[in-house]
DNA sequence: TTTAGTGTTATCATATACGATAACCTTGGT
DNA sequence: ACCAAGGTTATCGTATATGATAACACTAAA
């Protein structure tokens, strides 16, 4: 087990999960589609029968198989309750 | 000259730009790709270039007539001088 | 240890993103 | 009116995202 699987397993605990959404991290892509995922306490296999996909597609998805489109990203996220917005931050500061 | 437009026009202004940056404006992906370059002051064929292709590709990215992939996001960005990441939000909460 | 649930990998087919090129349109300056 | 810069559109070729299916791996629970 490593470190990310770990993470991924704690948030399934609630006090776990309470004090983990206090925060504001940043991490890559892949931890966020599966930490939506995790969250919204969803197998693979129950957002791919949201997505009309199947299992195989949302593990390649998740393991970083592939270069998502952003409606896959908008897709993937809306099957686990969240919406998603592309965060751009110019050199130095944030912005819209 | 519709809105949109004016809106990017308006941007090239300093004054403008500067009350606008003071905003937390939340829109459209698309209007977010143009408003990152405009910032930038930089032209479809400067973006293009420095993303080693042809500023035909880059209107039809910013004209909506695709579905850009997540590292088409990040390059363009990054031509422009930005980063981007994906924000989700949890049906109601925000979240990382 | 077997089993069920979950996730992973491989492979193929199809749709489409993206690059290249060329022609065209729009607008501002002269 | 002309011109040049910036932007748009059309079209084609290639790479790749995505769907479908099937086989495999791992883990927890009985």
């Amino acid at each position: 087990m490593n470190f990310k699987t770990f993470k991924q397993k704690a948030l399934e605990h609630p006090e776990v999960r309470k004090e983990y959404d206090a925060l504001e991290e940043e991490f890559s892509l892949i931890d966020q589609l599966i930490t939506m995922r995790t969250k919204a306490g969803l197998t693979q296999e129950d957002v791919a029968k949201k997505l009309g996909t199947n299992k195989s597609n949302v593990s390649r998805l998740e393991r970083g198989k592939s270069n998502p489109s952003w409606s896959t990203l908008t897709k993937y996220a809306a099957a686990c309750g969240f919406t998603v917005r592309l965060e751009t931050t110019e050199n130095g500061r944030t912005s819209a």
